[in-house]
DNA sequence: TATTGTTTTACCCAATTTTGGCAAATTTAT
DNA sequence: ATAAATTTGCCAAAATTGGGTAAAACAATA
């Protein structure tokens, strides 16, 4: 899979739409939408659900996929080790458990 | 594993440092070292080398364990699937392979 | 080559979020 | 009850994010 900038770009070709287009359906002006399929922005999380609406796609699979390309591209430049996301599976497991049985979530 | 900021906790605790103490050495207040250790607040990146150093730990998996907490509580605070981390590290070998042909990192 | 539509780049600004620090409240231990 | 340690609330500063305009660069085509 490519980034997520890339991901946007092929969707939106697929529609035939043009970036201004596509802008107007998203409310993202033409060169914030450029900047985004080129990974130099990030796309608005809170417009992940009308993305996955526009491009009929799960959107679940739609958030997933933005938030594994947000971390692998932090843990990159981070020079995080190769095992980061077993670790950070990790790290879920624990954080699940202890939110399941308390029900406090604070951060 | 616990939470960044209840291992920075337990270090601490084991090396018989006050919140005070503690915060002397890395420069940050007492309030602040509170917050840290109870995840209402992140510790500062640019300090986890600091941080490695004080507690006699290996800096890269201080690192590791320090965004790893960081993705999990993400992940989780907007419910996230719980392959995520799979999906993850499908874009991070993706995204060290373009990097390593082209060697352009641009985010 | 001139024209038109599309994409990209370079700056700039406003809104929001995060952080740092102080004072005070609360907790813990003696 | 007192002292030390920790936590909370609040506010200003700093950083991040989202958004916009103008203009350059690029692509296709008449």
């Amino acid at each position: 899979m490519a980034s997520f900038g890339n991901y946007i770009k092929t969707n939106r070709e697929n529609k035939g739409w043009s970036q201004t287009e596509f802008g107007a359906k998203v409310k993202i002006n033409t060169p914030a939408v450029s900047k985004i399929e080129n990974d130099r922005k990030r796309f608005p999380v809170a417009k992940l659900e009308l993305l996955a609406q526009l491009f009929q796609l799960d959107y679940n699979q739609v958030k997933d996929l933005y938030f594994a390309d947000k971390f692998a591209k932090e843990a990159y430049e981070y020079n995080c080790s190769d095992n980061i996301f077993k670790v950070a599976e990790n790290q879920s497991t624990y954080i699940k458990a202890v939110n399941a049985k308390q029900g406090k979530l604070k951060f």
